[in-house]
DNA sequence: TATTATCCTACCATTTTAGTAGTATTAATA
DNA sequence: TATTAATACTACTAAAATGGTAGGATAATA
């Protein structure tokens, strides 16, 4: 359902929240712990970056991190940004078939939208936290 | 967001709406009425077939007729039998990023299920009515 | 049995997705 | 200021998905 961009770039951002304030991180190094490809990753940090979802710096010791915090980053902005099919658009015109599925559809594409931004990474970075707890068991 | 395949199948569905009692059509006078190519709309109405959306009746005088009314009909089977996109896994394995990420997707997809579920073909065929209608006021 | 219509298999072109390569640009730091 | 470490950009490629085509097999009816 979702394109690998969607996988890497939550991943790259899962990996930003645990950076300390002000600290930024290079993709070669998120690349290298998460086993992505390193230019594939880049592209999406670029991406990321143009929305306004990441802080760059460039040069030596540069590198990436959140813009802001996960809660007030809603699903909805990265689907857009790595996605795409979302912001294609639906023809209302033509016959009157095409008229009535085209706004239907277009009906269910905004519940869509509504659902996303309903949705923040905070509640990806609940998940993450599970995991690392269900790890803690075996220690 | 959604494939022709998607807008071609509900147009089907919205014109075998159309018919009359235990009446059936063949795809051919569909795919010309709505111009659609007529192959590709074969194979359309062969999976709503599968899908039990819509009975057939071979032969001579036969075709497609709903196997149900539209409001009994929810577009999350409709988007099952044409979109596949739905139905491929998502991995909650690997690592701990990857298990967080895939079952946050996950959880989000099981939302958009539930959004689908709850939208029947009634709601498309209203949209068809009004469009009708909107066509009364220039007579 | 001739006709009409679905069904099935295989094929093809275009677009999208995923990934690679090389190089230009920027900025810290030695 | 030269070196180095990092992002940014452009172009390319392989594989998969999408949209569409062709031909014939199958089934049912008139």
């Amino acid at each position: 359902m979702f394109p690998k961009k969607m996988h890497y770039g939550l991943r790259l951002l899962l990996t930003l929240s645990g950076l300390a304030e002000g600290n930024y991180l290079g993709v070669a190094e998120v690349a290298e712990r998460e086993n992505i490809s390193l230019k594939f990753l880049e592209a999406i940090a670029v991406a990321l970056r143009k929305g306004h979802i990441v802080n760059v710096r460039r040069g030596a010791g540069g590198g990436y991190q959140l813009a802001k915090p996960l809660k007030e980053i809603s699903l909805y902005e990265i689907v857009l940004l790595l996605d795409e099919k979302l912001d294609k658009t639906i023809a209302t015109d033509g016959s009157n078939t095409e008229k009535a599925v085209g706004r239907f559809l277009l009906s269910v594409r905004n519940d869509y939208g509504r659902l996303l931004r309903r949705v923040t990474l905070e509640k990806l970075h609940n998940y993450f936290t599970e995991e690392n707890e269900s790890i803690m068991y075996y220690i």
